[in-house]
DNA sequence: TCTATGTGGAGAACTTATCTCCGCTTTATA
DNA sequence: TATAAAGCGGAGATAAGTTCTCCACATAGA
């Protein structure tokens, strides 16, 4: 369901002017206030997207923004520091699912999970659907999910299990899908995209004499007119 | 494929001191500004959304802001007085969809122009799927879809067309991913929300033999780089 | 105790909206 | 053609929001 990525950034400081590998601990005040704000940046990131200003962050952490400031160079630094590790679980997902022997099982394994990663972290589905944020780093990373991407589709095409006239690239755009039903629906029935998903899944079949057994409840009209009330909204206050 | 809808609005100015039903024309050329203000705002709201500043439109239509506030007092009144007409048709597209007589034919009619107008129109899509924009009068119209959508997505059901567990909230929900397959591609290639209407109609039944011929080619990966350099990022200069 | 290290958060600097105001221009009419 | 009423453009007032800096004060740790 939720899924975990121990983030283990330095806690250290390289001393410029030294010569190399010189580096000095934090002070453990400072250490333990630098992984509250990573933890709130994660957490709100995840929660409300990148737009999510650094104010915020440094609040809903406890500490000013200053403090902030004083270990992230800027809100890209913090961004990238604390997204590389998650674009590196997909390309591990990606590779991951080429191993699987069944291929319709790898092909689904890598979807439900890249969309699950997705929806679950609304700053990771901004950052791998634009290329607005992320530098160099992150970008050189997210190239390396098309290759085995590719050869998953490929494989499950090739012995039958995926309609033909799907291509590597429909799945960016089913994930941009399934991200934005999830962001309608998710304030009131977390993990919704499930539903969708598996109307999607049912579509992408050469052919099928059933439907799959749906997951989660539909909403009522009176839970989808909350759910448009609260659409696109800009984010209010972090407690 | 594209919808066109005559709006005719009042091009008159009540004359407020006086005693009821006095009108007055605009002069020609006042006239005139006021068509090219509501050419442009139908314009730039569907190809970048209500975000759109009256600036932004002012210029595209060749006249100053000044001029777009002596005729609509403000960016919400233009909004609804551009808009109303166009969720008419929505309603209209929905109790004329229930006189189809096959339902499966009367739930697609439905829900394949509703996309087509949404997709098409990005202002409209932002104003149907959320309650920022719009006054009482939009709200109360949006409201009228409610109950003929509802007896579609029955119909359909009843006669073994549409898989059991579908709901009609289901349809703002499939309504909202598509729009959002479409902005991601549309910049490259126009339509491109046909393609994956397809894949999920295609899980929409509750079974089938075959899979439906898909409209419109995928991306290639080249396409879907530059489709995500462009996605959500800000739109830069209305010529 | 003492100092290098760290802190908070006001506010500088910048951006981006909406909407107003006023000197000048144009239309319509006598 | 002369005149007044209507209309025009767009600079800029106003407000909100965001990133990032700075410095008087606090604290860990030798």
């Amino acid at each position: 369901m939720s899924y975990i990525v121990v983030v283990e950034l330095s806690s250290t400081v390289e001393e410029p002017g030294e010569e190399g590998g010189s580096v000095r601990h934090l002070r453990r005040d400072a250490e333990m206030n630098r992984e509250r704000v990573l933890a709130s940046a994660r957490e709100l990131f995840a929660q409300y997207g990148l737009q999510t200003t650094l104010d915020e962050i440094a609040h809903h952490a406890g500490v000013g923004v200053g403090t902030v400031y004083r270990r992230f160079s800027s809100k890209e630094a913090l961004v990238e520091a604390l997204f590389e590790q998650r674009v590196q679980a997909i390309v591990d997902l990606a590779n991951e699912s080429l191993l699987i022997a069944n291929s319709w099982e790898g092909f689904v394994h890598f979807l439900e999970n890249l969309i699950s990663m997705e929806a679950s972290d609304r700053g990771l589905r901004e950052l791998v659907l634009s290329n607005d944020y992320g530098g160099e780093r992150l970008q050189a990373l997210k190239d390396q999910v098309e290759a085995p991407a590719s050869e998953i589709v490929e494989r499950a095409k090739r012995d039958g299990y995926l309609r033909e006239d799907f291509a590597a690239t429909d799945i960016v755009v089913i994930t941009a899908m399934l991200g934005t039903a999830d962001e309608y629906c998710s304030q009131l029935v977390p993990g919704m995209w499930r539903r969708y998903f598996t109307y999607v899944l049912d579509g992408l079949r050469p052919s099928r004499t059933s439907s799959s057994e749906i997951a989660y409840r539909s909403l009522s009209m009176e839970e989808m007119k909350c759910a448009m009330g609260s659409w696109r909204r800009r984010f209010q206050r972090a407690t």
